[in-house]
DNA sequence: TTCTTTTTTGAACAATGTTCATTAAATATC
DNA sequence: GATATTTAATGAACATTGTTCAAAAAAGAA
């Protein structure tokens, strides 16, 4: 009853992230797109439209593979307690992370299609998962009770990050400073830290 | 000895900047491209191209206004010389004036070209002078010989709430944070000024 | 009036994402 | 086994950008 799929839709999907993943390595984020990713999966670009409702989908998985990555890195860096020392143990693991997967860390900050979908429901999941983490490293800072405002100082802290990264992907950072930045993000967390610590972020 | 050009060069970029104005007021920023901007100053494509080197000076001229009318902006609110009122009182300006100029305000974190070169030299010059004027803010928080330190301050500073944008202008904020973009931002700049006056910042 | 020079034009190109009528292959039916 | 049915796969074609450049148009010079 009807032609077979060579492979079922997860099958396919995990190809073309493999394949997406290849030509990043290979030609980075400019050598990405339909017709490429087609090409090195060996099929036509139409293919690619019968496994995602877009290349946004495709991206957003590659991006969902860096924010694992990422996590499980920041996973392994032990903790001892104390928010200052950890925060920094982590960010140290974090500065590192970014450093050896430059190439699709920056693809989690472009933009690449006109119509702006929000990302998939998994998504949100692998961000959250990131902040819990986070909490577990500030919330000494906090009082029991405290969580709301744990939560929030933790992903204002994310946000900060963002606006290095951000920046940095285009080139942009050196509008702003000479400082490189894994030495601006350093900054900003001790600044930060340093507010918390001193009885801020807790209206 | 040749034909006379319509306009000079410098008055052909001003009618293409209005032009620009006009298409991001009703169009917001999905309208504005080469054909539209041409078409709306009543030339061709071509033209366009004989006035800059491509669509990228055009948009950096429209952001170098946007940063001149938020210099202006600015520059109005009176300042007391106590760092932590006048800040808000900044901040406060800061965010009615995005909210004034949401559309052109995200042309600022827009990036349109594969080819990413970098800003004309004038435009360094309007970012420069926002950072002297916050620089006047915070200065009273670090002594006499901490211009160094004071000059990172404002940009770490910046670099967070380019953070904040730049997810608002994607709509990615709200992956991160439930909290609208302006209370994010005094949040963050609470935070950093209780930094700040804690001692952070100073190697 | 004709020629020269310079501006202006817009058709054409390149790169990208996307669609969809057509083709091909696998299974069902006889 | 031959035919019909159904579904996956294809890739040409479209849409939308930014960009180029040979040709046309216009203004002054000869």
């Amino acid at each position: 009853m009807g032609r077979r799929p060579k492979h079922s839709k997860d099958e396919f999907q995990r190809i073309a992230l493999a394949a997406a993943q290849d030509i990043i390595a290979e030609h980075g984020l400019p050598g990405l797109n339909v017709r490429t990713v087609a090409a090195r999966m060996g099929v036509s670009v139409g293919t690619i439209y019968n496994i995602f409702t877009g290349i946004e989908e495709l991206v957003a998985l590659v991006n969902g593979e860096t924010l694992d990555a990422l996590h499980a890195a920041l996973s392994e860096v032990p903790l001892s307690g104390r928010p200052e020392d950890d925060l920094h143990a982590v960010l140290d693991r974090y500065l590192a992370f970014v450093a050896e997967r430059e190439r699709s860390w920056n693809l989690l900050f472009e933009e690449r299609l006109p119509g702006a979908k929000e990302p998939p429901d998994w998504y949100y999941g692998k961000i959250t998962r990131l902040f819990t983490l986070l909490e577990g490293v500030l919330r000494p800072l906090f009082g029991p009770g405290g969580e709301t405002d744990l939560a929030r100082a933790v992903r204002l802290l994310w946000i900060c990050m963002h606006g290095v990264w951000s920046l940095n992907a285009r080139d942009h950072l050196s509008i702003v400073t000479g400082d490189a930045p894994d030495a601006v993000a350093r900054n900003i967390v001790d600044i930060y830290l340093a507010g918390l610590r001193a009885g801020a972020g807790r209206p």
